[in-house]
DNA sequence: CGCGAGCTTGACGTTGTTCAACTAGAGTGG
DNA sequence: CCACTCTAGTTGAACAACGTCAAGCTCGCG
């Protein structure tokens, strides 16, 4: 019965966070506590999952589908952080500071998201150093990644920001070589330009031959090219 | 003797660690164990302390002086991501990946430093939850920070960002209502734009009476325009 | 006094945005 | 089945923003 219902659980927390290697480092005890902390929701593409300014009051998992990161901007423009990674731990910068969302989170497919109270997921992570660690290790791996962004957006003309956001798409996880779910206007919001823009770099390079594009989905056909680029951008 | 040999302390670790609120949480025997740890060299203005791609092995705490902290992006171009707050915790945001420095740090003015071995470091974070609190919240601090920079950078106006980053400068502790220091073109590479766009930009806000310049020294006249400025540009 | 680093200026060219119009395809109700 | 609508995609022309280049300046310092 509450299966069905949006907010309850549905799924077995242990079989979850056998599939990912952070959680896997907590025993028994310290998942049944997360496991009592824990809410399941699930999206529809295109919702609102948590918004940027909000109270950050628990940390967000995405056990199936994905979503995106992206910062509020200026009139109504947005920047797209990162796309989100199975099992990955969402939301969770603020939580050191004042407990609001610096960013937001919107699902690009349908999901299935855990929300974990952050008091007994700090206190978790009090308890256990290793998992700490890991914790840590996922963040800083994440602001490594908006050092590159902040360099490459800043510094890159067009073509040199569309070859490294289709390059660092490609060697995370979104399909092997070509992907969809990601519209035009998103490429432009994670490459820091118009969507006009972003269709005209990306027609440049399908009458390059270094990519393909049919029906919304692209397809990276000459990744040395696509490297070519984006050092010299 | 000892004194007066680069390398060696001539400091006492209680005396400075008694200034910084996140440091005063240890007891006596953590701080006795870091000042084991530790070790102070002096750097002149211009100095790198820290390289980008080098092994980090050592926090790097200024308790004199100040430093810019800024990645090394394309063609010999940097950008500038903030300037060192005193006894502020620099270089640890690689520690927990592969222990390389994701930023470069350079003495601004002279400066005294203290360098911690991050083992020992890591092994204070670990003893001390509330140590580690403060710790994650000075980074998450600056994660908030980075973040803003992205979204002022990638979408404000060459005006804009100027009055973005002389606010953030003049709040935060770089003397009150004018700094030197700060020649233009670091403000150009904190700003990301060039050197000489910086000037045009600096002189139309000086002609407009917003700011003063005078013998290198910035100071800011009409802080509600620049506000102004900033939100709108 | 001369040197050099940082600063300043103007002319010019490139890059990227804006605006406006148009197209294609998916979903919807009659 | 067809018109209607909505969203994403596409295109071109005009324009603004910003960088580049080259030259000259200024001031502190040896």
């Amino acid at each position: 019965m509450e299966a069905f219902i949006n907010g309850y659980k549905c799924l077995d927390c242990k079989h979850c966070f056998r599939k990912s290697s952070t959680f896997s480092l907590l025993d028994e005890d310290d998942l049944a506590r997360l496991d009592n902390a824990r809410i399941e929701v699930s999206f529809k593409a295109g919702e609102i999952i948590y918004k940027q300014g909000t109270p950050l009051t628990h940390i967000v998992i995405l056990n199936s589908g994905f979503g995106k990161i992206y910062l509020e901007g200026q009139n109504e423009r947005n920047l797209i952080l990162n796309y989100t990674k199975p099992f990955g731990m969402n939301g969770g910068i603020g939580i050191f500071i004042d407990e609001r969302h610096l960013s937001s989170l919107r699902a690009v497919t349908d999901c299935e998201a855990c929300f974990i109270e952050i008091g007994e997921f700090k206190d978790t992570l009090k308890r256990n150093p290793e998992f700490m660690d890991a914790y840590l290790r996922e963040h800083s791996i994440s602001i490594l990644h908006t050092y590159r962004q902040l360099s490459i957006l800043t510094q890159k003309n067009m073509e040199g920001r569309m070859a490294e956001s289709l390059l660092y798409l490609d060697d995370n996880g979104f399909g092997n070589g070509s992907f969809k779910h990601i519209p035009k206007q998103d490429l432009a919001e994670f490459t820091a330009m118009t969507k006009e823009s972003s269709i005209r770099v990306l027609k440049q390079f399908r009458d390059e031959g270094i990519i393909g594009i049919d029906n919304k989905r692209i397809s990276i056909l000459d990744k040395k090219a696509l490297k070519q680029i984006a050092v010299h951008g």
